[in-house]
DNA sequence: ACCTGAACACCGTTCAAGT
DNA sequence: ACCTGAACACCGTTCAAGT
C-alpha cells in the first residue's frame, strides 16, 4: 500500500518487492519487470539501485529477517517454553547474518577452522567457541526445565543437538536459497525446540 | 563419450546431460538447447521425452545419486523404524567422508555455492541437488509412515528438518572435533529420528 | 545522480508440420 | 510414435540517451 508516494525510488522498489512476496507467497518470482512496474519505475532505474537481481533479493530478505527479530527473554514464563527457546536460538542465528553477510561468515569460519592447518591452537580456538555456545544452550534448557520437566541428565545431549541444528541453519543461510528461507528456518527451529523439550524423548 | 551411437534418443539426451555435468561440474546450467545440440536432437524431441526441463534434471540427478549411494533397506520391518531411518541418514553422510576428506567436501561445496558468484545457474544447481535429497528423505518417511503412523501432510516439513540436521553434521565433520565425533553424531541422528518419527510432534 | 526504454542474449514451452 | 524448428512469452543485463 502507498508504495508510490513519499518514498525514495529505492524504498519504493523494496516495498514493491516485499508486497509481491506478501501477496504471491514465498514462491514469488520477483522478476525485474514485475517489481519495476509495480514500483512505477523503469527496469533501468531498478538496475541503477540494485545492480543485480540477487542484490535486490538479498536486501528484501535482510529486512524480512530484521523485521522478525526477537526480543528474547528466556525467563518470561508468560510465553510458552518452545517460543522462548526458538527466540533464543534465533538470536544466535542473527549473528551469522543473511545473504552476502551470511556467506562471509561461513567463509570466515571455513578459513579459520577448516582450510587452516589443523594444529592444536586452531582446534583449541574452535572448541572454546563450541563449548561456550554449548554451555549457553544448556543454561536455556535448564531454565526451561522448570516448566517442561526435562530429565536433567539428558540436557547436555539435547543442547548438543540444538548446536547441530544451528550449524545446519547457518550453513543454509550461506548456501543459495529458495526465497522461502525465513519460513523454512522458523519451522526447523520449532521442530528442534519441540524435540528437545519433549520429556519423553527416548535416549 | 559415444553419446550418439547405439542408444535410444532418450538415453542419448540423458548421457549428454550427464556429460555436461561431468565437464562443467554440478553448477552446469543444463539448458534445453545445450543438451539437445549435444545429443544431436531438436529441442522439440527433447521435450517429447522430457515434458519439462525439471523432469530431465530430476532423472539425471536420480541416476547420479543412485550410482553413488547404495540404498539401505528402508523396507525391512524387522528392525525398528528409527534404526532404519538412522541407517539411511548415515548413508547420506558417508558421501561427505571424515577427517581431511570431509574438509575437502566442505571446501568444494563452499567453492561451488558460497564463494562462487551468486548467479542464477549456481542457485539452480544447488536447488536441484537440494530438492533431490529432499525427495529422497520424503520417500523414506513415506515408507516408515506405515509403521509409525505419521501425519502424511507433515512429511515434507519433517524431511526438510532432517536435511538441516544433516547439513549441521556435515559441517561438524569438517570442523575440528572434541573426542568421539562418531558418538555425538549417532546421538544427534537418533534425536532427529525420534523427533521426526513422533506422531504427536506439534505443528 | 537519477531515470528511461530499447536492445541483446538468453531461457523453457508450445505446436503445426513432417516421417 | 517420434522428430523438427519456428514462434512465443518470458528472463536478467547492458547501454546510449535524456533530465
Amino acid at each position: 500500500m502507498n508504495e508510490r508516494r513519499e518514498m525514495t525510488t529505492r524504498e519504493r522498489i523494496l516495498a514493491s518487492a516485499a508486497a509481491i512476496i506478501g501477496e504471491d507467497g514465498v514462491t514469488a518470482r520477483l522478476s525485474v519487470r514485475a517489481v519495476a512496474e509495480r514500483a512505477g519505475v523503469s527496469t533501468g532505474s531498478l538496475r541503477h539501485h540494485f545492480p543485480t537481481q540477487q542484490e535486490l533479493r538479498d536486501e528484501v530478505l535482510r529486512r524480512v529477517f530484521d523485521w522478525m527479530l526477537p526480543t528474547s527473554n528466556i525467563d518470561d514464563s508468560t510465553v510458552p517454553a518452545r517460543d522462548r527457546l526458538v527466540a533464543c536460538l534465533r538470536q544466535v542465528l542473527v549473528m551469522t547474518g543473511t545473504g552476502p553477510e551470511a556467506r562471509e561468515s561461513m567463509v570466515r569460519i571455513m578459513d579459520s577452522f577448516v582450510t587452516a592447518e589443523q594444529n592444536e591452537s586452531v582446534r583449541a580456538a574452535y572448541l572454546a567457541v563450541q563449548s561456550d555456545s554449548q554451555r549457553r544452550m544448556e543454561e536455556w534448557l535448564q531454565v526451561l526445565a522448570a516448566d517442561v520437566d526435562l530429565p536433567e541428565d539428558d540436557i547436555p545431549r539435547r543442547a548438543r543437538f540444538l548446536g547441530t541444528v544451528l550449524n545446519g541453519l547457518a550453513m543454509e543461510r550461506a548456501l543459495p536459497t529458495a526465497d522461502s528461507l525465513a519460513h523454512v528456518e522458523t519451522e526447523a527451529l520449532f521442530v528442534a525446540a519441540d524435540a528437545v523439550l519433549n520429556p519423553a524423548l527416548p535416549s
